[in-house]
DNA sequence: AGGCAATTGTCAACCGGTTGCCATAAATTG
DNA sequence: CAATTTATGGCAACCGGTTGACAATTGCCT
């Protein structure tokens, strides 16, 4: 039917020559239709919607299929029907190792459910995030944001063209995956009491992180509750240089434990109070957030207050599953558990001298 | 229900975007052939094939498209061109840093060429790996395959079809991107001699591991020059846990000074061998290889042979890129430098008692 | 056997951008 | 000034899978 064009260009076309296909392209849906004998849109309908063929003709398609080694053209599926199969998740930090176990669980849930991930990046920025966010909404089904940093507005917007998650953020109306840190905190916080302290300091991560504020909320709270004092110290970055250059405000606030926005501000507080001499934990506790690879390297390993960031990726990937497959509009907020993992950096304190 | 379209009006042309709704289908090159009063065609060559159209017409079609925010919808696109901007990243293990910088570096220079990376993870399995590269060859401009498990002509035959880009290994035919050991390897050697250390261990990394063999085959170059007996151990993986359970057989083997395939098993080993009371380096002195995210965090620091992992990445993927636009083929090696990290985790030997 | 509904397959028109071929307008040349 | 080359825009046929509309086939009853 088609004539399929034989340009025989004897000029070289292109540098790329040597991987063009010289005519055997891949098997399409009418090479099947051809070897079993129907209609090409049959044997599209026999792939893509089960029950609208007869099973004898199902089974002739799929045999043909099988025998040419067919798999389907993603594009020219995507183009009458914009179903791309392909998630984009965009992350603040490429080498921050918290985002790298959401990136896993989401990589292995979306394979698991033939989806592929596309990764961005945001480099910390809100513009840069909001940039790729709509370059991506163009080619995929839907859109993991992992601790963004733009608008809830913004957000909205994005959510109202395709199904948005958030994780590590509550954005009303629009589904999220969110670590609840009020039991881990708590765990901390009375750990810290049990073992004689009065007077915790909070280090902050980035004044428009969402998470950073719940989690001073919830340890204000919780040494409310255990009635310890607290007090917040604000950090420039959120990284171990960040950690390092908070160390000296730390030691003048008089507290006598830490607990961190992340691992890595208490890795770097660590590292530069010990490089002062003060010994950890005898004469100060830290406790980081998120247990991230490598919080147990040090010395001693760093206690922390675990966040199930796999689970995170994993769950928003299936909440996008959810809400493109079959069922509505559940949204709402996925909690998930954080718990304290007591390692060597916190302990009781030693009386001076 | 939409109307049935069934125009027997000759006059019209093209595609006629009836419901052209605002917010629910973008705008197209027919639409800016209609603001620009071009045809469609002409949009298409404006906008993709530089110079194919007047000046004028050029300014009228873009002005047109930037009035219309209209971007390209790269699935129309990629059906009759097989172009997609897109390539394929398929590292072994997600959650092993050695490819944290690698993702980086890729995803940083893909970006900015305007190209999108796709992620797959082989889960240290060859037969996964072909799996997911399969899949991804439909999708992609080019693939590049990060310390792939699978057989040599497996590449090759991946690479007939589309750009492959290999890094972390040689294979005869394919681009490759391989940091070049021997400088690192030779500065750590030869660091260990000058602290009086007479004999060397080797751990080594999978079997199957391309680089694992190059490491050890630099390592003892470089011992029999600078005069130093080096033997060889097996690990059971590659992981900080592999190196915990190597610490025995380290022991044993009465070396004084311990090169590792890499640095997560330097950490096991080194945390293994202190737990076992071992004073690092006073008693023994560990070097790790590649330098990944963390290797910093141990007491000692870890000195590592770095691997410029990023580098790798991005180099890589300016690889893919040169192999698809313009040039031929450029093909060969891409070697980048090593180089010694002194830290704390190497030194002199201190006499016994 | 005739009638009617439920199944199953076919036709053709899309989705949106690309590109070979051709007609025409513009520029160059003899 | 005519003839030829060249630059430019238009036409239409793709790429491959999807889907609404409809025809053909089958099954079921009376």
């Amino acid at each position: 039917m088609t004539e399929p064009k034989k340009p025989d260009a004897p000029a070289a076309t292109g540098p790329a020559k040597k991987h063009a296909r010289e005519g055997k392209s891949n098997p399409t849906i009418y090479d099947i239709a051809k070897v079993a004998g129907v209609n090409p849109s049959t044997v599209s309908r026999a792939l893509s919607k089960p029950g609208r063929v007869s099973a004898k003709t199902q089974k002739l398609i799929e045999d043909a299929a099988a025998e040419l080694n067919y798999q389907v053209n993603q594009f020219a599926r995507a183009l009458p029907t914009g179903r791309t199969s392909t998630f984009g998740l965009i992350v603040a930090d490429i080498t921050n190792p918290t985002f790298f176990d959401i990136i896993r669980g989401a990589e292995t849930t979306a394979t698991l459910r033939d989806y592929t991930l596309m990764l961005a990046e945001s480099e910390e920025s809100a513009v840069t995030e909001l940039t790729a966010a709509r370059r991506m909404m163009a080619t995929v089904d839907g859109l993991i944001l992992a601790s963004p940093r733009m608008d809830d507005d913004d957000i909205r917007t994005l959510a109202r063209d395709k199904p948005v998650v958030v994780i590590n953020r509550e954005v009303d109306g629009v589904p999220c995956v969110v670590p609840d840190v009020n039991k881990g905190i708590s765990e901390a916080v009375r750990s810290l009491a049990a073992n004689g302290h009065r007077k915790v300091a909070f280090v902050a991560g980035p004044p428009q992180s969402w998470m950073s504020a719940r989690r001073w909320e919830g340890m204000r709270a919780a040494c409310e509750w255990s009635r310890l004092e607290a007090v917040r110290l604000d950090s420039t970055k959120p990284t171990v240089n960040g950690g390092r250059e908070v160390a000296r405000v730390v030691r003048d606030s008089g507290a006598t434990a830490v607990l961190t926005y992340n691992d890595l501000l208490a890795i770097g507080l660590m590292q530069e109070l010990q490089a002062a001499g003060m010994v950890v934990p005898d004469q100060i506790s830290i406790v980081g957030f998120d247990d991230i690879f490598g919080a147990d390297f040090t010395t001693p390993p760093l206690t922390t207050v675990r966040s199930p960031l796999g689970e995170c990726g994993s769950g928003a990937t299936t909440l996008l599953l959810d809400l493109l497959h079959g069922m509505g509009e559940p949204a709402g907020i996925l909690r998930v558990e954080t718990e304290l993992v007591l390692r060597g950096s916190s302990g009781r304190l030693l009386p001076p001298g």
